[in-house]
DNA sequence: CAATAATTGTGATTTTTTTCACAGTGGTTT
DNA sequence: AAACCACTGTGAAAAAAATCACAATTATTG
């Protein structure tokens, strides 16, 4: 049989070094608020709790290079993950679920540079759309499909356990969604190629750490 | 030079396995309350997203064997996973931030599975000390040290951004803390092997969907 | 300005993790 | 009880990711 050379698709970048990506531009905000100007890849494993050879090779998929002898430049480094990550434009975002942690990631968007804008809420409690104080429109769940299709909302983040998630990511997906965030424990799956799904559950953060305590100290 | 055969340390678990074991936990107790008896690899893979290989052979980790033709018995899955991970003994926890991201936590315990349970507050704003509303004791950071140690505190989760971090670290470290879940942008790290660290930035998180998003679209 | 030091970029290697493939086992049906 | 079916368990192969090692490049120093 014949060989053929297997070409990695052009600009993929695998999904671990995408994680520190994304961690390294935090980083870089940080720095850059310090007014530091530039950083080494040593120095920038050590902030990040990795090797130096994972980040040059991280920055590596960026297509960027440093300058040898100096390190890295702060602003560039910043602005070419912001290009290649897209996180130079602003995304619009939904919050499914007004509870507690629905309010700690509105929240959230108060940060200096956010790349998700939370523009509606919804809830199926009647109740709680009245009587809730935001400075975001909320809405019942029904009207998911049309509000996402309206204010083009590319992101969803589930906040709080429904008995109807299903339905409610049903909606989401018909509406158009790219993206969910799902901090329910729930776990979320679409066949659609379309729509990535990212299940966040904390308790299971936490046995995760419990599970990694036992192993540690026996 | 000689060979050695390496040989992986007994009962070590691989880290992927260890997090995909802990959602088969959740999943066992959810299937529990409804009954089930019995499920296979193929169906748990479906429901966490996994191929029935993958889940196999994480289930072999446990040295647990199912039985052929008819799946694995889900009281005996779970106990497995429960022993082998030490869900079964329940841990001190307290949380560091008094904030609602703090509150979301603590009302997290009141699941009907917890394998931790929240057993103080700290938070360093005196003000906030004195006007919360809980059912557990609060205290001022400073008093970290000797409340980890009188009340044999293991897990700390620390939810908000504070200026001294670094010094709370220290301090929990001090009172020999044994996990910290950090959910501040901050990224902590300890050189002593005695405590694990998990960070978790919840900006980070939408972030690497974004760059998903536009990685996927473009 | 030559020598030295710091740092990157990357092919090669090693390690880790996933996937595959199928023999083996226990149920179930006729 | 033989034939079939639905599974598991696991060694082997493949894929993915991390680590290494070092040549090449740029700064810095005496």
């Amino acid at each position: 049989m014949m060989n053929y050379i297997k070409i990695k698709k052009k600009g993929q970048i695998p999904q671990p070094a995408l994680a520190r990506l994304c961690k390294m531009y935090n980083l870089m905000e940080e720095l850059e608020e310090k007014r530091e100007s530039s950083i080494s890849s040593q120095d920038i494993g050590k902030r990040l709790g990795v090797g130096s050879h994972n980040i040059r090779k991280d920055i590596g998929f960026l297509g960027e290079t440093g300058t040898s002898g100096s390190g890295y430049e702060i602003a560039k480094l910043k602005s070419n993950i912001e290009k290649k990550l897209g996180f130079a434009r602003q995304r619009s975002a939904c919050i499914i679920g007004l509870g507690s942690l629905g309010s700690v990631i509105m929240n959230y968007q108060d940060l200096p540079f956010p790349c998700f804008s939370i523009v509606a809420g919804f809830d199926s409690n009647i109740n709680k759309l009245e009587t809730i104080q935001t400075t975001i429109p909320v809405y019942p769940t029904y009207e998911i499909q049309s509000v996402i299709q309206r204010d083009n909302i590319e992101l969803a983040v589930i906040t709080e356990p429904d008995r109807n998630i299903e339905k409610i990511t049903e909606r989401l997906i018909e509406g158009g969604i790219k993206g969910i965030i799902n901090f329910t424990p729930v776990i979320l799956s679409s066949d659609l190629e379309s729509v990535y799904i990212r299940n966040i559950d904390i308790m299971t953060e936490f046995r995760y750490v419990s599970a990694l305590f036992t192993l540690h100290n026996q």
